[in-house]
RNA sequence: GCCCCCGUAGCUCAGUGGAUAGAGCGCUGGCCUCCGGAGCCAGAAGCACAGGUUCGAGUCCUGUCGGGGGUACCA
């Protein structure tokens, strides 16, 4: 579904057409206009850099700003304003430009054409939400890896934030043109869930009468109690004497309903659930181990060879581990790969999880983590090279830890909600979304870099007023919608509208809207997806002045003004539409 | 100690090395003969600190201070 404008389909020489964004257009003419004014005479020979080119500010730089020629000052030895000269001297006719003009220390600033922005609205409308679809990733396979949470208990607020973010992420490179799968890669293998296991014995003997308690370090959630109750009176007293197994596999597969469900609720939908167990049970683990010894980089001893003192004397009364030699790749110390009790750490599976994700052929693997898995990457990267394969199509986004927060009433300060599994404290994303809704989560989540340390204030988020962005935006769409039920109901169209009727006002807001091909590029190649969350509130932003001042339907309106003005809301209403599926967020028609 | 991340307005946060650092909330003052006011207009208020690189630094480098995470048999 690969649509057109608002780039212009160029033809190559293979006669393959090839979409482009506004900024690499006019980085296109001025490219062509270096070199013309070069073999003119009118600039040195150098080479031409990468041409640095957006969207300008404030009003009077035009719409495109670019400060090249600031940049080849000294190069080409010339003033800035000089060599901007020159450049605008050679620069090719396009039917998007309407003008150019040399501003400030030498800024070449474009205004795009008035009769190209109105002609776009026809596209938008023709093409419908397609319109920003791009083909960056055409032919490309791409896979998100996100949540990935231990299914040992409820997602949790803090995990839904990568939950979130890796979705958006999913769905901005559907748009950049990728093949894109959602994964989860299912962490039911390891010491947790023996823990989980034995926990679930413990309840189960409790729902059974018994006097047990949990064991150390168990799993207090109540949400185990009532599995407890439900296997004792499915299996009754047979499974006293069994181990903690049958137990895993119970939780296991109730976790694993709760967990889907609970995503599900904010639009989260994974392909394919990864099975960490599957890596024990068809022996790619030990295979992998068995390469890095081959390759040499594995080593049996208690300590690490660059123990401390202290190290060492941790180390006195364990056997041999194997260990992985990190070093090797920079690391600061050798990690332990299989424990001397003969189990693996996480290390190992990751490595070859990772692994088998390469040999599933995408083309790129975006890994959603916490920061408290952010060192851990590294390691699964120093593996994929200690295996001779290529870890370059690995991205990982690291979120940071989200603070649950809420206004002390007395002080009015912030103060951090600990979380617990406890009911009555705001730490389920359940919990969450019945207090809130689906899409104030998914906006509040995403409208922050991942980088950035989140505080999560759930009193705001709950807010349902003029003071939430949430509704800012889907409000946006709402009124769309209103103008065209009410055109309906008054029985207008707008058919065969003049869209030469529409002024400056209008224009601007599909100027506005065209940057969100850009957004969806610049989230797609950086994985940053929060780009999108802060375009909409802007789009929205430049939306609701001119639906103050532009009344398409009215006394005194003519009647080929409304129809014109009906045409450019209901591209208007495209647009809304688009960036609230891109974020996952619902695109009401009244509120 | 060492490694990673962060420090921008009263609060929550944006800001591909480019022009006069933006938005929301809160605060102050205006706007309802309206296709839904969950809206519009206006105002006050800020780059933790010190060096350095650059024609140009909130952005890059070094250091200091402050906060979060990690730091060999948890994931």
């Amino acid at each position: 579904m690969l649509q057109s404008a608002p780039f212009h389909i160029q033809e190559t020489n293979q006669g393959k057409s090839t979409v482009k964004l506004l900024p690499e257009l006019h980085a296109n003419l001025i490219e062509t206009a270096i070199q013309a004014a070069q073999a003119a005479g009118d600039l040195p020979e150098f080479e031409i850099p990468e041409i640095p080119i957006g969207p300008t500010k404030r009003d009077g730089q035009g719409d495109y700003a670019c400060p090249v020629a600031m940049a080849l000052s000294k190069v080409a030895k010339k003033k800035p304003r000089d060599i901007a000269e020159a450049i605008v001297k050679h620069l090719p006719e396009a039917a998007f430009v309407a003008d150019v003009e040399i501003a400030g220390p030498g800024f070449i600033n474009f205004t795009l054409s008035q009769d190209w922005l109105r002609q776009q609205i026809e596209q938008i409308i023709a093409d419908g939400e397609g319109y920003f679809s791009l083909d960056l990733g055409t032919g490309r396979k791409a896979q998100v890896e996100f949540v990935s949470a231990n299914p040992s208990g409820p997602i949790t607020i803090g995990r839904s934030r990568g939950g979130i973010i890796g979705d958006t992420m999913a769905r901005l490179l559907e748009a950049a043109g990728f093949d894109v799968q959602r994964e989860y890669y299912f962490n039911n293998a390891g010491m947790q869930m023996v823990m989980l296991g034995k926990s679930l014995k413990a309840r189960y003997l409790q729902a059974l009468g018994q006097d047990v308690s949990l064991p150390e370090g168990g799993y207090q959630g109540e949400y185990l109690i009532d599995f407890a109750k439900e296997m004792a009176e499915k299996e009754g007293d047979k499974l006293v004497d069994a181990d903690w197994k049958p137990f895993k596999e119970f939780a296991e597969a109730k976790m694993f309903e709760w967990i889907r469900a609970t995503l599900a609720q904010i639009g989260i939908v994974h392909d394919n659930f990864f099975n960490e167990d599957s890596l024990f049970q068809d022996g790619s683990i030990w295979n992998v181990l068995e390469e890095l010894e081959t390759r040499g980089y594995t080593y049996k001893a208690s300590e690490w060879e660059g123990a401390t003192d202290e190290e060492k004397a941790k180390a006195a009364n364990l056997d041999p581990a194997i260990w992985f030699r990190t070093t090797k790749f920079g690391d600061e110390k050798d990690r332990v790969m299989v424990k001397s009790d003969g189990v693996p750490t996480y290390t190992l599976p990751d490595i070859a999880y990772h692994k088998n994700k390469i040999e599933r052929g995408f083309d790129i693997m975006v890994n959603v983590l916490g920061a408290d898995h952010g060192q851990q990457y590294k390691v699964v990267q120093m593996g994929i090279e200690a295996l001779g394969m290529d870890p370059s199509g690995i991205h990982v986004i690291i979120n940071q830890m989200v603070r649950a927060v809420r206004e002390n009433p007395e002080t009015g300060e912030l103060e951090e909600i600990k979380m617990s599994t406890r009911r009555g404290v705001y730490d389920t994303l359940d919990e969450l979304v019945e207090m809130t809704s689906a899409d104030a989560i998914r906006y509040h989540m995403l409208a922050r870099s991942p980088g950035s340390h989140l505080n999560f204030n759930v009193e705001e988020v709950v807010k349902q007023s003029n003071d939430n962005p949430v509704y800012y935006i889907q409000n946006a769409h709402v009124r769309c919608c209103g103008i065209e039920r009410e055109a309906e109901a008054r029985g207008l169209s707008d058919e065969g509208a003049d869209i030469n009727l529409l002024d400056d006002e209008e224009l601007a807001f599909i100027r506005k809207a065209l940057e969100m091909g850009e957004v969806i590029e610049a989230s797609a190649k950086l994985y940053e997806p929060h780009k999108i969350a802060f375009y909409a509130q802007e789009l929205a932003g430049t939306f609701h002045p001119i639906y103050d001042n532009v009344r398409a339907i009215g006394e005194g309106i003519p009647e080929d003004v409304t129809r014109a003005r009906l045409r450019f809301y209901h591209a208007a209403r495209i647009i809304f539409k688009r960036v609230l599926d891109l974020m996952g967020m619902s695109a009401p028609e009244r509120m």
